[in-house]
DNA sequence: TAGTGGTCTAGACCACGGT
DNA sequence: CCGTGGTCTAGACCACTAG
């Protein structure tokens, strides 16, 4: 509790928004209820608002009050977080291959240097959907030395950037991506319902690691007729 | 002159950045120092600050001073740069649209607010491509107040952005984007040079900019086929 | 220890929206 | 008119950096 009181304050209001009890399109309590209920000052009031504004919870309307936006419902995928962070609510996701050694890929968005080749690969692939909507295909590769564990256990939580954070301390620290909007084949349309031939979002992923001359390879395919990719960024 | 205090010194110090009279490594006057120079208080020097901050010029340094920035350029495609910037090479712009009024478009990937719909907007649509062949049909809105003179001027180097930033002081501070893949319509497949119903990659752009409430929309019909959209991303 | 940025208080006046 | 958010003042104490 010895934490800043602003990021105290924008924590309730956060909350109280994604829970429901501040509905979207209503007004938040006003700077001056917020002081006397937190017994707080308005600059400090005013700086948690600041904070839900910049992350598009609220928007400021002058001489009405914060009211609580919408927010899309979209994938903000692009950066370095995983599908499980982006997405949150309802993520379903069924392993089509739990991680199992194979050779690397003959072509590739991104070639791994010779160091990652001349090593086996750890491969997984899984297909990611919001509730019962098929939404993605996933397929991972990434070099196995020291990461053999990784083939009998589950992963935390859902995630895979989270195991390896907690198992081995690697941080994803940036990620190159390459986009293309292609044709679906069969098992991409099978697997996401969709006719052979529909448009899909495909994108090619390396990401960047803590571990110098490590990364991890992604190949998604998304249906993004209901469920755009989406992406936000601030401050340069 | 009746502008505000901390957008005055904001100023201020934004053009002896880039000036280059506080260089690229040295550290501004402490926000004590700017108090005194300025007659004003902490929090209208800080705020002038973080302006600066949020849009990449400096970075604060607790117990040493604000340090000038490099400002980062290399975010690829999908975050801030334009077209040319990110391709750089054989770029070749044909305006099929060049800045006119027009109402706004009905639907839209992202609500333009109502200040900005009550207003009418500047249009143009540019052709790219690299060499003869295109890549991207690009359509533009705007709010128009204050930027009529766009309707009559050529562009600095090809450059949107760069033009905005030199005639008006206006940067680019982030973006939202939606990605889908969609099927060219009748006009896409023409302009692209594909067939129609084949695969593109449509990007919705909502560029934040240095102007609070002020966005540029830009909506992006991509053929990936030769030429993937690519983007890195780094130190997140 | 002196100077810096980070957080916070307790006021003030203004511009805007709705009554 | 009153209540709202937007700007600003004049202080305070703290945490961090460096000599």
């Amino acid at each position: 509790m010895t934490d800043k009181l602003y990021k105290q304050v924008y924590q309730i209001l956060k909350s109280r928004i994604q829970e429901g009890i501040y509905g979207i399109g209503t007004y938040l309590p006003s700077e001056n209820e917020l002081c006397k209920m937190h017994g707080i000052t308005r600059t400090t009031a005013r700086r948690a608002l600041d904070e839900l504004q910049k992350e598009g919870f609220i928007v400021r309307e002058h001489g009405k009050g914060s009211r609580v936006k919408e927010r899309r419902q979209t994938l903000g995928l692009l950066t370095v977080k995983g599908f499980s962070e982006a997405v949150r609510e309802n993520v379903r996701t069924v392993f089509l291959q739990r991680p199992t050694l194979r050779a690397w890929p003959e072509s590739f968005a991104f070639s791994p240097d010779k160091k990652e080749r001349s090593r086996y690969s750890i491969y997984f692939e899984r297909l990611r959907g919001v509730g019962d909507f098929p939404v993605m295909l996933e397929c991972n590769w990434f070099a196995s030395p020291g990461f053999e564990e990784l083939l009998q256990i589950e992963f935390l939580e859902g995630s895979f950037f989270k195991t390896l954070s907690k198992k081995y301390q690697l941080e994803i620290t940036g990620s190159e991506q390459e986009l293309r909007a292609l044709q679906a084949d069969e098992k991409v349309a099978h697997l996401l319902k969709i006719g052979q031939g529909a448009p899909v979002l495909n994108i090619s992923i390396r990401f960047i690691t803590s571990r110098t001359n490590f990364h991890i390879y992604s190949c998604l395919h998304c249906n993004t007729e209901k469920y755009p990719i989406g992406n936000i960024y601030h401050r340069l």
